[in-house]
DNA sequence: TGTACATCAGTGAACGCGCGTTCACTGATGTAC
DNA sequence: TGTACATCAGTGAACGCGCGTTCACTGATGTAC
């Protein structure tokens, strides 16, 4: 039986160590991309010794997925708690811009480039589903939208039936069509514009990312 | 004077062996990422011995700069002779989704997770203007757009004027702001779709992401 | 309060590995007379 | 057509490096009586 909340001073040290061992992580990360990650180079800068690492994770590839969780697990609650608040999607579309540039990497670790071979653990896909959740709370919010296939000549009729047909991915979310097309919209659309702005794409164009970011929230948002 | 065109068998040669390291090493790269390339891997898998590459490459680097060209180089030119067969934005954008399904990896060489302190060279940059070109050039192609700022009420009339006023990416290109918007929803939009898709994160959603994209073409070509 | 024991953080040496890269050399291919 | 020389592809040994990871051990911290 563990007694939650009392901790014993050796746990809170322990909590301690791993939580400093994640941040060097990440400024490694941030100053050479994920495959620079050594742990060896952590334990240096924390000016331990680098077997000393192994108290504190089983091994390079346990600190990686650990990082992995943290960043959805950040992602998840910045989008939720926006969401809780009664944010529309604009609201949370902001929320997310912020987040991501707070740390393009760490941004990365989740949407960018995937290795190969790679397949995250079960509870991380559950947190991508939290985030999908809170996007479709939002998404429908402003309700009273129209009944799916009513507006039979708009572009998005025929997406928004396919959508009604394969509404897995919403896990019983009792979202409308629209709004399941608008949480999609936002995602894809989004994402689109910000992994190219995180990556330097927009950069020497001469314009300003925020505003192609703004537009697609206005379009999202009627 | 370098007699162009006629090549000696020497230099034949040499063009099949740089031909085939290159070859190798995408498929390193399709099976375990960029940074898992490694020259002494490529030599093993050639039968030759791991200095051997030295007379084709001056090193890691410049081979892996070499294959971010001739990615950057094949989407060109895809896109190209596709605008120049007359093709509108949605037949450019089923040409890139094609070329981007042919090899995932490739892909996110160019678009993928950026390594922090990379920067690729002006010849590079230069192909990535080529492709924008080809986008305004078919973005433009309808023609007959509305003069920029009339619609005021329509949702990318902020936009528009952005770009309007900040068109210095678009190189000199007559196009109207409508277009220049265009040509930036396909690369911004298409590109959300794609990277999500490439990098599974439409895996047991449950939903076709080509419906996806068909729907962003869709809006793209009215 | 004091002693005996268990727990556990961290060390230092060591292992095996694969990496990029250099260097001096061999042997085959091409070129000039 | 034949010989002398230059070019150049490829080898094998070697260098130094940093990596992840294991292991037996030390010394400090906590626990039980």
């Amino acid at each position: 039986m563990s007694t939650v909340g009392r901790e014993t001073p050796r746990e809170r040290y322990r909590a301690q160590v791993r939580a400093e061992i994640k941040e060097r992580a990440w400024e490694q990360i941030a100053a050479a991309g994920a495959p620079g990650l050594s742990l060896n180079a952590i334990a240096k800068q924390m000016g331990m010794s680098g077997p000393a690492l192994y108290r504190y994770f089983a091994g390079r590839d346990e600190l990686i997925t650990e990082l992995i969780r943290d960043a959805y697990r950040s992602l998840a609650d910045t989008v939720r708690s926006e969401a809780a608040s009664g944010a529309d999607l604009a609201g949370l579309g902001r929320a997310l811009r912020a987040w991501a540039l707070q740390d393009a990497q760490r941004y990365f670790l989740i949407y960018g480039t995937p290795v190969p071979g790679y397949r995250a653990p079960d509870d991380i896909t559950a947190i991508a589903s939290e985030i999908m959740e809170a996007l479709l709370d939002a998404a429908a919010h402003p309700a009273g939208d129209a009944a799916p296939g009513t507006d039979d000549g708009h572009p998005d009729a025929r997406l928004e039936t396919h959508l009604a047909r394969h509404r897995d991915w919403a896990a019983g979310h009792p979202a409308q069509p629209a709004a399941l097309r608008r949480a999609l919209h936002f995602w894809t659309r989004l994402h689109g514009i910000l992994s190219l702005e995180l990556a330097g794409h927009f950069t020497g164009m001469g314009l300003d990312p925020a505003e192609l970011y703004d537009n697609e929230l206005r379009h999202l948002t009627p």
